[in-house]
DNA sequence: CAGTTTGTGGTGCGATCGCACCATAACCCA
DNA sequence: TGGGTTATGGTGCGATCGCACCACAAACTG
């Protein structure tokens, strides 16, 4: 039944199968084939809609990100009208971590592109912008946060974000392989929150 | 010419080869007949010194594991004789950054590993201590840290070198996917260390 | 209504995969 | 010195790989 189809939703529906598999086998599983069968089309349609195989990979991957960030948006807006300063730092450092399904597989599809992020320029550009943005949003919130005086003026904005996105980002490994439990990864970032945005004067000048 | 080799030397020799390949291309590239080619031996010899592809991935990872220990000790044990806390701490933690191409090809290759780890039990177990002997060692270098007075008292030392192994963790995937120099990420390093080994008393109560 | 475009299924080819199997030269030991 | 072990090379089989190619039905276009 031709013509009348929804590429994206198509495209969608096959790079859901990618991550499924990428995530359970890394890209090795990742061939024409097993994703036709666990996207439930024909191989022919891979080549329809994403090419070869590079393709696919790269096609996935622009769409994972599509994803996160749309993700992302939505969770923050659940923040409330007005969160502040600390709150919002707050969920864009969780966004990081694998608190549901969606997010642990996202990671770990990550994890599965990450050799080939380093050689393969292709996908290295669509995967090397977003972490410096990140620090960069953060590094402004932590700025804004001493104007406001909710976060001591003796605190270095920039490297305490960069600190931060980092630290995230390995506890997020630490979750992934199960040697801290979700409840534990947010207690570590509160816990260093707590410090940055140190509301109480103990520790200013 | 049978006889008289070593077998240790020779699955080095396989496990180097197996590396160089991991490293530039992820599992997928490590094929029986790559790593031949790449160790210059025949293919009838992987199968002869670890057997299947299973076990040749699981027998380079434990000496590079081996490996890593143990260039660890050494560049630890040049710290000089009796280093300080904050020394051997900050020499644990740059054990974590690709500060040179040895280390840095040796944490690719985990990065290839990982999403086997979240599934192959037998390399699962290979690749889980680590993580938590190196915060343990750092929480007690700190609690010792405390003793001494170089570590202010309201330091929680167990979230500290949790959160000091995670940062570390996450600034080695962004100086490997450079976005930051090997320098910078020292820096920020030795920014926390500073926070956390605050000899001066400007902090404490 | 004829013709073009669009979406889909299937098939097969050359290459490569993991691995089992066979052969044999070099070495040690009795 | 001769049998047995060790280390190595080579070859081939069945399965799978990516992908090009062919066929064709449904829908739009004139």
């Amino acid at each position: 039944m031709p013509r009348q189809v929804d590429h994206d939703q198509r495209r969608r529906q096959i790079a859901e199968a990618v991550w499924r598999l990428a995530a359970r086998g890394g890209l090795e599983d990742v061939t024409l084939r097993q994703v036709a069968a666990e996207a439930e089309v024909s191989a022919r349609l891979l080549q329809y809609y994403f090419g070869t195989r590079e393709q696919l990979l790269l096609g996935t991957l622009e769409i994972l990100n599509e994803d996160a960030e749309q993700r992302a948006r939505e969770r923050l807006a659940k923040l409330g009208e007005a969160p502040g300063t600390q709150a919002i730092v707050r969920g864009v450092l969780l966004e990081l971590l694998p608190l549901d399904r969606e997010r642990r597989n996202r990671h770990v599809v990550y994890a599965a592109y990450f050799v080939r992020f380093l050689t393969d320029p292709a996908l290295a550009e669509v995967a090397r912008d977003a972490p410096r943005a990140l620090e960069d949003l953060l590094a402004g919130l932590i700025a804004q946060g001493q104007e406001l005086g909710q976060v001591p003026r003796d605190i270095d904005a920039a490297a305490e974000a960069a600190f931060l996105v980092a630290g995230a980002d390995g506890i997020q490994t630490t979750v992934l392989l199960g040697q801290r439990s979700p409840e534990e990864a947010v207690a570590l970032i509160d816990h260093q929150l707590a410090r940055v945005f140190a509301t109480e004067t103990r520790n200013s000048v």
